[in-house]
DNA sequence: CTGTGTGCAAACTCTTTGCATAAGT
DNA sequence: ACTTATGCAAAGAGTTTGCACACAG
């Protein structure tokens, strides 16, 4: 990871209320740098490894955290085993196939969920996922 | 738990290839006595101590994976943080909420999800899931 | 009897937290 | 300087596993 290529994400930090310090400019240099992206905690870690940025563990779960509640990352449930992480943060779904953990996204335009009933009173929808689950043929 | 209510899955469990004995005939009375449910291995296994039936937390792992296999529960993943087993093994959706981890059924004849793109090479669709997720208002 | 199921406790994985140190503004 | 973030290691939750004992067929 190059000093300058993570310096892109300053600005975008400071806007989402977050200081723009060595580890979070990595962080979102790996996650926004390549496009749409499906990660979890620890694969991140290993790419930062890899990228000889030093970052720990315990800062990498903390910073997605902070990415996902500032609306810079979308946490995906497919599985119960790990928490997936998705620099998609627009209208979408997904694809997930259990016996390799791939996860791959549906652009939203493309599926329509018709028929979903009223939520119970007091409740109001959110937000509608569809997974579609995929088996090797 | 009665000794004669649990008696009437001894045939159930025997068809789905699994010994009827005493913790699954009560484990599978405290699942399908009453009608549909959700419920968390922890929670199944407060139910069976308040029940008077002793089972260990481990057998009701254990127990729900095998009623899972052979057909009787569905695992419903909805939460990272636990695993739900939903005994409508029917085709159906389900209402999320968050806030408090209540889940609620939504009958799979009411909803219709089009423009599913074809699964990538190799793949077929298994299943899809909506989970609509709730908020309060 | 024979093999399968169970209980217990320990192990395991993923994730979160507390606190001293380091870095950003 | 002052405040917020990080690193480490330890704790925590939920779940799985290994092995001796118990029970169903």
């Amino acid at each position: 990871m190059s000093s300058r290529a993570s310096m892109e994400y300053v600005e975008r930090l400071r806007q989402a209320g977050l200081r723009p310090t060595r580890q979070r400019r990595s962080l979102a240099a790996l996650l926004f740098g390549r496009g749409d992206r499906h990660v979890t905690a620890e694969g991140l870690h290993e790419e930062t490894v890899t990228a000889g940025v030093k970052v720990s563990l315990a800062t990498v779960y903390n910073t997605m955290h902070q990415f996902t509640e500032a609306g810079l990352l979308r946490e995906v449930t497919v599985d119960g085993a790990r928490t997936y992480f998705d620099t998609n943060i627009g209208d979408h779904h997904h694809f997930y196939c259990e016996e390799d953990g791939t996860l791959l996204d549906i652009d939203g335009a493309a599926i329509a969920v018709e028929g979903v009933p009223l939520p119970p009173p007091g409740a109001k929808v959110d937000r509608v996922d569809v997974i579609v689950r995929l088996k090797r043929r």
